[in-house]
DNA sequence: ATATCATATGTCAAATCTGACATATTGTCA
DNA sequence: TGACAATATGTCAGATTTGACATATGATAT
């Protein structure tokens, strides 16, 4: 965004800053919310390839269906703790699980 | 199996890591257990090497001492999410995360 | 089109986790 | 020894997450 139109905005009343400055997100939240979508998708991928459902996956976990759709869909609700149980669920070894984790999102 | 129930068993005099087949813990929860270990380790040497006190770290996260204590010890009440989100807060990269993730337990 | 299976969305009581606080224990100085 | 800082432990009310359920939407057959 051009300086010229922040300051157009910022004297229209308008704080013009990051997503992340306006949801007030701290560094480590922004960086935890990263990590957990890199990890959901690998959940969904792994789970697809796997031809599981999702109600498949729930119940050996002991959970439910609208929770792994919760889960797979990034709802905020929803636990790196449940997130890693259903990885090591479907199979991911902590070898593949760090290899996600120190790549790039796409 | 619950938590609540491994601190009930706990408290009645059985240990929990060594009888994993009679208490029936499933294998992602075994994993979860060895992956937040491993973490929970590199919280306290990070923490410690930045010579950065509990309470400083518990402060810088809007938590308390108590609660930094308690995961540093490894109470099964500690969460994933604010292991993690201890870990970036002391600067682990997501490299050096996947590192320790993929790592052997010492 | 309709039957069927998979996934998504909304709600909620119960289970779990949280920060806060008090207090105890441990370690480290003089 | 005693004072002091750091860490550990126990408790708890409030907040968040949970599985369960109902129901909607989507996808794919026949």
């Amino acid at each position: 965004m051009r300086k010229s139109k922040i300051k157009a905005l910022e004297k229209a009343g308008w704080r013009v800053g990051s997503t992340e400055e306006f949801l007030n997100l701290s560094e480590e939240e922004v960086n935890l919310i990263a990590l957990k979508q890199k990890l959901i998708r690998l959940v969904r991928e792994t789970r697809t390839d796997l031809n599981m459902t999702q109600t498949e996956l729930a119940k050996s976990l002991n959970s439910s269906q609208s929770r792994i759709a919760k889960l797979e869909k990034g709802s905020p609700d929803v636990t790196l703790d449940l997130i890693i149980r259903a990885l090591f669920k479907v199979g991911i070894s902590t070898k593949k699980l760090a290899k996600v984790i120190s790549s790039k999102n796409a």
